[in-house]
RNA sequence: GCGGGCGUGGCGGAACGGUAGACGCAACGGACUUAAAAUCCGUUGGGAGAAAUCCCGUGGGGGUUCGAGUCCCUCCGCCCGCACCA
């Protein structure tokens, strides 16, 4: 007897439509079920999905239809992050619109998504670039501003040449812009800063309560914001007269212990003092402007050498009356952290030293391991740092001496505080995220400026502010500040003439609130306070760990603005968090060097060549799929090939879903082989098998039963804990168990039930990772119900248990033997068994039994 | 430089401190077939042996333990994040 093969084809749009047609996966609140919210983290509407959208959403769609399964009500909405950069490059390379182009990629991704068929809700699809999205993100700046949330303040920002357009900090890598990868420049300009520096802390502390976060994504955070304890304190500057002046110098310190190795002051050339000095020092000025050409990318942080320039300003030591430390413009003291100004400690600091040495300043040690001869304690090349777990004392320091450096620290505050020149201050690194952007394809930053009432807020009444669509992108810069009269506007509150504000928001705003938006996408304010109570927090967020810190840091932080602008009664929005592996795969270089396509790269006689042309191939690493590297396998191609069924299935086989995957031809072909493997066992097991309860059973029958509910018992947890790998382990397991039942002559009625009922499991425990195969199986096993509409069965916990076990004889830790024992038995009979074995008599030769550790149902150590 | 993670067969990977290598891929042998594909059955960490069985084995070295892939120390290698942060 033939079966057919399955054909997805066929299969996958018909149940696609199903599931449309009747809404299955519409939600909606109800407090009568236990909610779950599961979201992957939204595309950009580039144009065509690609692999590492496959792995993100297929691994939240298994989760989504593994909780609905279990009873939970669940929300798995879908939605698009559509403003950006890209938009705009297209209109400026191919003179389309970005209005059309984005929502042209974006009907031809819903397409790509829909014939994956996840189990989403479109009836709540949000676009970021509708005004029907972004009218409500405009309230909300709205909200931040009277909220004291906001701040416009002229500053040094990373400019990028390229993109014209500023960056935020956490856009800067390395030096260059996280998308143009254009070298960043510093720039003057009015900026809109969100601040949330205001919540350092509490964006600190409130990482600890994130317990289903990865520690990795955590301390990335913690290190971002980069909290540290030191002090604030001033020196009296003198000039080389030793005439005292005004004003004073403020410094910020972790290590206010070593005051007494202090041999310069170093302040950064954007200092205050530093400025105003240039106005009439040419030489200062050439230096300033040397050190801001210079840069911040790591190569020349490498090789820059510390350079200063001194200022021919003292700074009176606060301990010492006859010291006097030299004041430098310094290089390598940055204006945005602490005071923008330092007292450099060589002996204890690897920069200050290097300082030191090149302009022959002073070098003392006032930190010594304990025990160590003050007198002959002396610093060479390296700076003496103590290393954990050192015993140190404090030398050549007045009053420190012999003090611990907390004890020292204690001692320094006090008396300063006591003095009334500086306090114990906590520092973050963390600056404000600066969000106005100088393009076009963004949210409209709704204020005016107007010359007589200053900066005003776009009334809400005249709520959205939209961007116009007539356009051009023909010169640099921004076009809505080009456009002939889209900017020009009446003062709301003088009704003079005004100007509107031309830049946009960062599209990292869009998205650090479009989570709270699913829960009422339609509705009229921004969220609607049931809804969310309802919904939120996200209980489930999946997302690349490239979202570390931009993406995650401004959601937490936009939530808590909400809550203070009453938008929103949560301050953490996301209570789990899955940062998913990358889709890798090997790299195809021509003789020329071009790269290939893996499409185009096949193997002949134990070599790679091009398919086309025959030219001889090398292969390259295993490298994330990009577009540079063209190592990149289309997803639809594989739908259109294999259905939806396989891509799904080799996505979360073998590999963790932490790691990376690597995507192989090999590995997608035996993810077809197992649909059409699964679709053969069921079709025989409907055949062979028999329906009823399997009630009774005895022998190979109860085997099977057995393994049918184990198995399901450890797919349930598996899931639970997103170990898919695991959890398809299992299934070939079972699987492996019904074929060899059903390679077997045994067709009791007994034997007919189990098969039956193993098939059933197996259909249903594979269903949230192949859905549309599933339920072709379901529908061939004869239910009417369809498997989106079957609860996730229950494993008998008797079957699950087993009242034998086999246990592991050792002898001397080493596995001698092994003994199929009734479960529970006692320690004695355990040991008075074992010890009759003649392969435990054997490996003791003769040696007497010293010890027995009995560790029940699984071990037994006879130690000889 | 600072911080973190990871090293297990030919490969992806399993393994509450308790039988290392589940499951899959690849490879090899066999069945079916005129043949191939597909499918099914079997073998597959290394070494010795006809076999029973024994020895070695989770990056290297050391330690704790009746027992270590798992815990501790140390070295080596790879990967990631941050980086002139005072």
């Amino acid at each position: 007897m033939t079966t057919e093969r399955y054909n997805p084809r066929d299969a996958e749009p018909r149940w696609q439509r199903y599931w449309t047609e009747n809404r299955c996966f519409e939600a909606r609140e109800d407090l009568s079920k236990p909610k779950y919210y599961v979201l992957e983290m939204f595309p950009y509407p580039s144009g065509r999905i690609h692999m590492g959208h496959v792995r993100n959403y297929t691994m939240g769609d298994v989760i989504a239809r593994f909780r609905r399964a279990c009873g939970y009500n669940v929300l798995h909405p879908m939605g698009w992050d559509a403003f950006g950069m890209p938009a705009e490059n297209a209109a400026i390379e191919r003179g389309v619109h970005p209005k059309s182009w984005t929502y042209d990629n974006i009907a031809a991704m819903r397409g790509q998504l829909k014939s994956m068929g996840l189990a989403l809700d479109w009836s709540r699809e949000i676009t970021t670039c509708d005004p029907a999205y972004y009218r409500h993100e405009q309230e909300m700046f709205i909200d931040f501003l009277a909220a004291d949330l906001v701040e416009r303040k002229v500053s040094t920002v990373n400019w990028d040449p390229v993109d014209n357009t500023v960056l935020a900090n956490e856009q800067v890598i390395d030096g260059r812009g996280w998308r143009s990868g254009a070298l960043v420049e510093n720039r003057e300009l009015a900026q809109w800063f969100l601040k949330i520096t205001d919540y350092s802390e509490e964006l600190l502390a409130a990482l600890d309560r994130l317990d289903r976060w990865p520690e990795k994504v955590r301390l990335m955070q913690r290190n971002w914001i980069g909290r540290s304890e030191g002090m604030r304190f001033s020196f009296a500057l003198e000039d080389e007269a030793g005439r005292i002046l005004g004003e004073r110098l403020a410094v910020y310190t972790t290590r206010y212990d070593t005051i007494f190795g202090a041999s310069f002051c170093a302040i950064s050339t954007d200092h205050e003092l530093a400025k105003r000095q240039a106005e009439r020092n040419p030489a200062l000025d050439a230096f300033r402007r040397e050190v801001a050409a210079l840069g911040t990318s790591e190569e020349t942080i490498e090789r820059a050498e510390k350079k200063g320039y001194p200022l021919g300003l003292y700074a009176r030591h606060p301990f010492r009356e006859k010291v006097r430390l030299p004041v430098y413009a310094a290089n390598f003291v940055l204006m945005g952290y602490g005071e923008g100004a330092i007292f450099g400690c060589p002996a204890h600091d690897q920069r200050d030293l290097d300082f030191a040495r090149k302009y022959r300043l002073q070098v003392v040690p006032v930190v010594a391991p304990k025990g160590v001869d003050a007198a002959s304690f002396a610093i060479g090349d390296e700076a003496y740092l103590e290393k954990e777990g050192d015993e140190t004392v404090l030398i050549n320091s007045d009053f420190l001496d012999g003090l611990s450096v907390p004890a020292a620290k204690e001692e320094i505050a006090r008396r300063m505080e006591a003095m009334k020149i500086g306090e114990r201050r906590v520092n973050y690194r963390l600056r404000d995220w600066g969000v106005s952007r100088q393009r076009y394809w963004g949210c409209p930053i709704p204020v005016i400026h107007c010359t007589s009432c200053g900066i005003v807020p776009v009334p809400k009444k005249d709520l959205p502010v939209t961007l116009p669509d007539d356009v051009t992108f023909d010169k640099p810069g921004n076009p809505l500040d080009h456009h002939p009269i889209w900017k020009h506007v009446k003062c709301p509150t003088c009704g003079g003439p005004a100007r509107r504000e031309t830049d946009t928001f960062d599209t990292f705003v869009d998205s650090s609130w479009y989570y709270a938006r699913f829960c009422s996408p339609a509705s009229a304010r921004p969220v609607d306070a049931a809804a969310a109570a309802y919904w939120m927090p996200v209980d489930k967020y999946i997302g690349g760990v490239e979202h570390a810190i931009l993406h995650l840091l401004y959601s937490r932080f936009y939530a808590r603005a909400m809550m203070r602008t009453h938008h929103l009664d949560i301050d953490e929005p996301f209570a789990s968090l899955f940062t998913q592996g990358m889709v890798v795969h090997e790299t195809f270089q021509s003789a020329s060097g071009e790269w290939v396509l893996p499409v185009d790269a096949v193997q002949k006689d134990g070599h790679w060549v091009h398919a086309k042309t025959g030219e001889p191939l090398t292969v390259g690493g295993i490298e994330k799929m990009s577009k540079s590297k063209r190592n990149v396998v289309d997803p639809e191609a594989i739908i259109e090939r294999y259905g939806a069924d396989t891509a799904r299935w080799f996505m979360l086989s073998d590999t963790p879903p932490e790691r990376d995957i690597e995507w192989t031809e090999a590995g997608v072909d035996g993810a077809w082989r197992f649909i059409q493997r699964l679709w053969r066992l069921v079709n025989e097991a409907v055949r062979e098998g028999s329906p009823g309860e399997p009630a009774g059973v005895a022998g190979a029958a109860l085997e099977l039963r057995r393994a049918a509910h184990r198995a399901l018992d450890a797919v349930t947890g598996d899931l639970m804990n997103l170990r898919f790998n695991r959890s398809i382990a299992r299934i070939n397991e079972l699987g492996n168990a019904l074929s060899a039942a059903l390679q077997a002559a045994d067709r009791s009625e007994p034997m007919r039930r189990s098969i039956r009922e193993a098939a059933e499991m197996l259909v249903l425990m594979s269903a949230p990772m192949m859905p549309h195969l599933a339920e072709e199986c379901w529908r061939q096993l004869g239910h009417a119900k369809p498997v989106v509409d079957t609860a996730w069965p229950k494993p008998d916990a008797a079957l699950v248990a087993d009242d034998c076990v086999t246990i592991a004889v050792q002898v001397n830790g080493k596995r001698r033997d092994e003994v199929r024992l009734a479960k529970g038995l006692g320690k004695e009979a355990v040991e008075a068994l074992a010890l009759k074995l003649d392969s435990v008599a054997r490996a003791l030769d003769g040696r007497p039994v010293r010890k027995v550790i009995v560790v029940p149902d699984r071990i037994i150590n006879i130690v000889g």
